[in-house]
DNA sequence: AATGAATGAGTATTCATTCAT
DNA sequence: AATGAATGAATACTCATTCAT
């Protein structure tokens, strides 16, 4: 009986704890879409969190995992969905096309969380040996790999003509990364481009010969 | 003769200023680009520039100020070296191409001040009606429409395939983008690649309606 | 029990904080006495405050929010001392005489705290729509309408000759507010004539129309 | 011949510069009533003044110099004024209230030359041993003088009853220094009220026995 | 006399982080 | 777990003044 209360008790104390640890990364992620990292206080987050200050140093390090939390946590949501995209294509051709589609409907439905990514990558936490960016590039390279599985896949089954693998994957992540930012950055709207988008990249996958010294 | 003199005597004077704020650029472009802007103190950039503290803001209203200048200089010369290189090609699509080309040795030629501006981009300065971004989003405008102009050649003497013009020239930034992004935060080396990006474009660019939907 | 002890707890903790708050304003009004308030660099308040300088504005927005503090501080004081100097007389005049008295004697007691507000009286925090412009004027209010009660009193019980009891309050504060700045400008002390200054008021306010221009 | 043209130049010369001396005075005072002294930079002063910031360290020695120079003007226009008011009344209690109405008509011409002054009354200079101290002391001491004379003019004729002159002079002064304060610092207009004050003064001055005890 | 580039000392303020309670 | 007072290092920027030309 008292075990059960006890239970109930520390059970309590975790959902709250959960709770806030969840209000304080939230706080975070919209001030730093806001205003961006290095302009957003920590004393500002425990405001918006309802926390106490030294409570986000309960649940966090130091101010830079706070970051490192939420862009984790966007590559996973991220690599989950690809994973998703491209399961049931029936193939590989078309699992990169739905994996592009499913980029540039992910940075529209998240958008705020994309534009911290967007602003503030966190660049210095990438060079040294810290645990973040071990988690990181694990990620990158997670993501790497689902784009070669479809082009792999693709090469397979015909519907993807003959390329670099490694070289084609780089270069699709390279125009979604480019298009994301000039999306973010672009003080004009861009136009509606998405269809064109992926035409232009199955053009290039699917076109063998290349002659392109026609006088 | 006195004029002649007078005129030595204010082209010593520019000189001289001239010299202390070049000085100065040379000073923080290089510490930006080795610890970042936010880790570079302004007494730092001055000692290497061998000048007093005060000299800085005497010749820039701010440290932003000397971000600001850096930045738009590269984008000055990229403007202009793109310009030359899309002048003398025999089609719009050789112009593409080796405006491509230029993107990709420019940024290696220039690697550390382009990875000031792929570590540093002043997002901040974008969003408010600021000189700054009048400035930059001029340089952005120019570069969109150079890149039209090689994809309209392009269409009129036929080197270039139907496709959208204002979509084309965007996926072409998106993607020069987001390689160089790639390239500068790859925890790894990129494998070498440029040819292989480049027949990736021309394909696209030459091949037309590809209808993959229908087996 | 428990309760009580938590109280205590809480007591506690204010009573530190508030000790230290209570050294900041301290040692700020000493120094801003000593050598001005622009001559006073926080640093040194937190020093003969004892505090660390990150202290003075975790409990002050900025440097100016002390001198307020110091200054409405004062005026509070002073506002109390007037509201029970004119309590009991027995009279208007009285009432008058006995205000007049305590400015004279408050700004001997009070001399270094009226020598900042004398020397350093925030003017440019006066034109501004500020907090702290607002919580001056109902002082100076406060103090005008005190003014005006006494001379109203007077005026009903016959102590006082007919006069514009508006104008004759503005009269008495100037008198006060130039005294003190004079006293405390002058170069060479004032002689004593606080008594001279009394009968110098109490003439006018009790001399009914002098009629000087008709021989 | 040659020394008139060489007098001439000198001559053009001198009065530039003294059209420059003065447009410097002129831009600092303005400043100084606008913005206060503290917040004005001698850039700023420079730049409206139409010379570069180099040419104010020529005709004065030190920023605190500008101020002086204007403050010392301010007091010698208002003796010279004194005393041209004090001249011609036909006895002493009419040349103190001349000498009360030139004061206060003085600080409604010069408003902005006072404001200066109220703001910005430059004590930490009275307290050294310096030029201005003594130049500023020798005017106030005249100041003070010029009323002792009218007082004891109106002692002597009898047009003022017995009072001690040097706490009386004093009591004036403290009178319209305040006023001038008031007057200046008010956030809401003062009434009307220059008669008044003046009849305040005339009571004071005219009535010898002061009967304050009557029951 | 006039210039204005150069100076560099001087200082308020910010803010992540700690830690006693 | 939660608090929030206290910390103190770190730094951009101001500005009167100098001086070579």
């Amino acid at each position: 009986m008292l075990t059960q209360v006890y239970n109930l008790f520390i059970y309590f104390l975790l959902e709250l704890s959960m709770d806030r640890k969840k209000a304080i990364l939230d706080a975070a992620a919209a001030l730093f879409a806001e205003r961006g990292f290095a302009a957003t206080p920590t004393a500002e987050i425990a405001r918006r969190a309802g926390v106490a200050e030294g409570t986000i140093f309960h649940h966090f390090k130091n101010k830079d995992e706070l970051l490192f939390n939420i862009v984790i946590d966007l590559f996973d949501a991220f690599i989950e969905g690809i994973k998703t995209a491209i399961a049931t294509p029936r193939n590989g051709l078309d699992a990169v096309e739905k994996a592009l589609w499913f980029h540039l409907l992910f940075i529209e439905k998240k958008s705020s969380l994309v534009l911290v990514l967007v602003r503030d990558f966190p660049f210095k936490l990438l060079n040294v040996e810290s645990p973040f960016s071990r988690e990181l590039k694990t990620r990158a390279q997670r993501i790497h790999e689902l784009f070669v599985e479809c082009l792999e896949r693709g090469r397979q089954d015909g519907s993807i003509c003959p390329v670099s693998i490694q070289a084609t994957a780089i270069i699709l992540r390279s125009l979604l990364t480019g298009y994301t930012r000039l999306k973010f950055l672009s003080p004009v709207p861009l136009p509606e481009m998405r269809e064109e988008l992926i035409r232009f990249c199955r053009r290039s996958l699917t076109t063998s010969t290349t002659n392109h010294e026609q006088p």
